[in-house]
DNA sequence: AGTGCGGCCTGTCCGC
DNA sequence: TGCGGACAGGCCGCAC
């Protein structure tokens, strides 16, 4: 389930393998996934270089002269690049749920996705022509790791909220790319409890919230991401940050007061925190 | 406007 | 060993 570090491995991964590069040949399985290529959009591919490779929010951009091409991974999307002697078509055949191909002549990058929640799609620049713009077009919040996002904002941006922190922490039109293992964990760290009504945060407990979603945003890049089932790296290999997670997934008793660990549900998704801790 | 919920998908895991 | 059901959950569209 990539989130906003394994995207940005991805695209950090991505970038030096395609940069400059042109596209000779596009495949699609055609099959419905939240979005996919049109055929346009599959005619005006082939012949195009790639300008950069980045992320907004949980998207994956690479960026054409005149065009976005995004990526959104879903619940279970990943990229595999492989080297062209094995040819699209035996790479198709020999892998399951692949919907996109991208043929670079040296090599081959390939959407997997078995749930098919993810997304494909295209973006004409005539409209948004930065990064920055794509995200304001997307309807995308507050990169996290920008110096924008700051406790002043979230303590501002969650007056006269009644949700629970975590939904609103996991809201992409709030905060951008923090899904369910980086609230969790940023929301422990930072001793707060997942269910407490946004408009209740301290400008204190905004500020502790602030600092721990960055650092563990940046350490779990640093990392490599979270390899949880559905995501791996390009190549295959595993993001180590798993390794960091003190609450996510977590059957063990919490790491600081040993208190028994409570799981429950929050906005139907399941949720662990420490009741000693997290207050 | 803010909020909550259903639906989209299929592989994996667990219990019988 | 085989099978059914629960579970994983980001995002969108919709209703209130």
């Amino acid at each position: 389930m990539p989130e906003l570090p394994e995207v940005e491995t991805i695209a950090n991964n991505l970038a030096p393998l395609i940069q400059a590069k042109i596209i000779t040949n596009v495949w699609t399985s055609d099959l419905k996934m939240r979005s996919q290529l049109s055929e346009i959009d599959k005619q005006f591919l082939p012949g195009k270089r790639i300008h950069n490779v980045t992320r907004v929010g949980k998207y994956l951009v690479i960026e054409l002269l005149e065009k976005y091409l995004l990526v959104h991974f879903g619940m279970s999307g990943r990229l595999i690049v492989t080297q062209n002697e094995l040819s699209i078509k035996r790479a198709i055949h020999s892998l399951k749920h692949i919907h996109l191909c991208l043929n670079f002549g040296d090599l081959v990058v390939l959407y997997q996705d078995p749930r098919r929640f993810g997304s494909v799609r295209i973006i004409s620049k005539a409209g948004p022509k930065t990064t920055g713009e794509l995200s304001k077009f997307l309807g995308i919040g507050f990169e996290p790791l920008s110096a924008k996002f700051s406790a002043e904002e979230l303590f501002y941006m969650t007056r006269g909220i009644s949700r629970q922190i975590k939904i609103f922490l996991m809201d992409g039109k709030k905060i951008a790319g923090v899904g369910n293992i980086y609230a969790a964990e940023a929301l422990f760290r930072a001793g707060i409890r997942p269910t407490l009504p946004c408009f209740k945060l301290s400008v204190a407990k905004c500020s502790q919230l602030v600092a721990c979603l960055k650092s563990v945003l940046l350490k779990a890049i640093s990392k490599g991401g979270s390899s949880l089932r559905d995501f791996s790296g390009l190549s295959g290999e595993r993001g180590s940050f798993v390794d960091e997670h003190l609450v996510y997934g977590k059957k063990e008793n919490c790491v600081i007061c040993t208190a028994d660990l409570r799981r429950m549900d929050i906005g139907q998704r399941t949720t662990t925190f420490c009741p000693r801790c997290q207050r």
